[in-house]
DNA sequence: AAACCGGGGCG
DNA sequence: CGCCCAGGTTT
């Protein structure tokens, strides 16, 4: 008897959905560098694991350059858990998020502590920078454990199979859509089902313009049947955005090297290093003087304008303006959290933010 | 539940 | 250039 405590919000899925699935997926997978087999398991689950992390904020061809570097600096999770924690944040540098960054370390070092890398959901979940998806998606690609792996391909592609009209955003309804997969999921291709549906979504079900025509479920998509592709999947969530004025200033010393400062631990781009600035002033060429004189401890030239930037991220929009002062005679910095980095360590060693890095090139 | 956290791709 | 994309943590 199948179902008999069913209550999920979508009703059972079409007859083969799951068939279709599976054949067009062995047909049609990607391959990719964290996709072979594992000793022991599906696949590598270091490997899974980094690039689960890496794919939450990047697609697929622009992660996997940052992947390949990853793996060879820190090939083994005994490599990323004996790393300094600006070492990985350098290897992420361009990525964004870079929590995560801190976290995989962080995560790297306990799952040593445990001996065994963790195989299911509910232990995976327990590490820093594992949610529910990612636990999910471990505990399935990598050891193939029957667990839901819900992420917004997995959302839309579920919503559009059943025209579904709820909402993505709430977390209700991305549990309901977790349970309705697990009732269905291949008892023992847990890993191959969920990593279809992903591919699905990144290869045929694509937000823009879907390649309906080829598609595994053209003949049982309730949406397509409907007319509702574009319509699906429902999400609500809206972000407000601000502007900040930043004045910042490129300052090097008789050396030619370039005065940067470690951002605070915590906060919009956390420990990484930036151009000295000042934010929302009025009179920001004053403010970025007075600024630097007190850091460096000596009077210094007025600041000469060089060009405007902008930068744009969820939330925010910055608009620099950026100043240039060489410095003459010499100065003194109080902390480890000023240096003055010459070319090669600016380029190897400190992790800069996008912001900062293109009003540099 | 809502706010915070960045950068790249695309039309 | 405006618009789109996502999952985990913190508040």
């Amino acid at each position: 008897m199948k179902q008999t405590t069913s209550s999920t919000i979508f009703p059972a899925p079409p007859d083969g959905a799951a068939d279709a699935l599976l054949s067009w997926f062995s047909e049609n997978k990607r391959d990719l560098p964290f996709r072979r087999p594992g000793e022991t398991t599906r696949a590598d689950p270091y490997r899974v694991w980094i690039s689960e992390i890496m794919a939450q904020q990047t697609q697929i061809d622009t992660l996997i350059p940052y992947f390949e570097r990853f793996i060879a600096v820190f090939p083994t999770l005994k490599d990323l858990a004996e790393a300094s924690e600006e070492a990985v944040l350098k290897l992420w540098e361009g990525l964004g998020y870079y929590s995560r960054a801190r976290n995989l370390r962080k995560a790297a070092i306990q799952i040593q502590a445990l001996g065994d890398f963790p195989d299911t959901a509910k232990a995976l979940a327990k590490l820093p920078g594992i949610g529910p998806y990612t636990a999910g998606a471990v505990a399935s690609l990598a050891f193939n454990q029957k667990a839901a792996a819900v992420d917004g391909n997995v959302l839309r592609v579920v919503s559009r199979l059943m025209d579904s009209p709820a909402d993505t955003a709430l977390p209700a309804v991305r549990k309901a859509i977790s349970a309705w997969l697990l009732t269905w999921m291949p008892e023992d291709r847990p890993g191959d089902f969920n990593e279809a549906l992903m591919e699905l979504g990144a290869l045929v079900c694509t937000p823009k313009s879907p390649s309906c025509l080829i598609c595994p479920w053209r003949d049982v998509c309730l949406a397509l049947k409907n007319g509702t592709i574009g319509e699906r999947p429902v999400k609500s969530k809206r972000m407000k955005h601000r502007t900040e004025k930043i004045a910042a200033a490129i300052v090097t010393d008789a050396a030619g090297r370039l005065l940067i400062h470690r951002r605070p631990s915590n906060g919009l781009l956390a420990g990484l290093w930036e151009l000295p600035n000042v934010t929302n002033s009025k009179e920001s060429a004053a403010a970025l003087k007075r600024y630097l004189e007190s850091v460096l401890d000596t009077t210094v030239s007025d600041p000469v304008f060089i060009k405007n930037g902008r930068h744009v991220f969820t939330h925010i929009t910055w608009q620099i303006a950026v100043y240039q002062l060489p410095l003459h005679s010499s100065a003194t910095l109080k902390s480890r959290d000023w240096v003055f980095a010459d070319r090669d360590d600016l380029k190897t060693r400190y992790p800069l933010p996008t912001a900062f890095s293109k009003l540099l090139a």
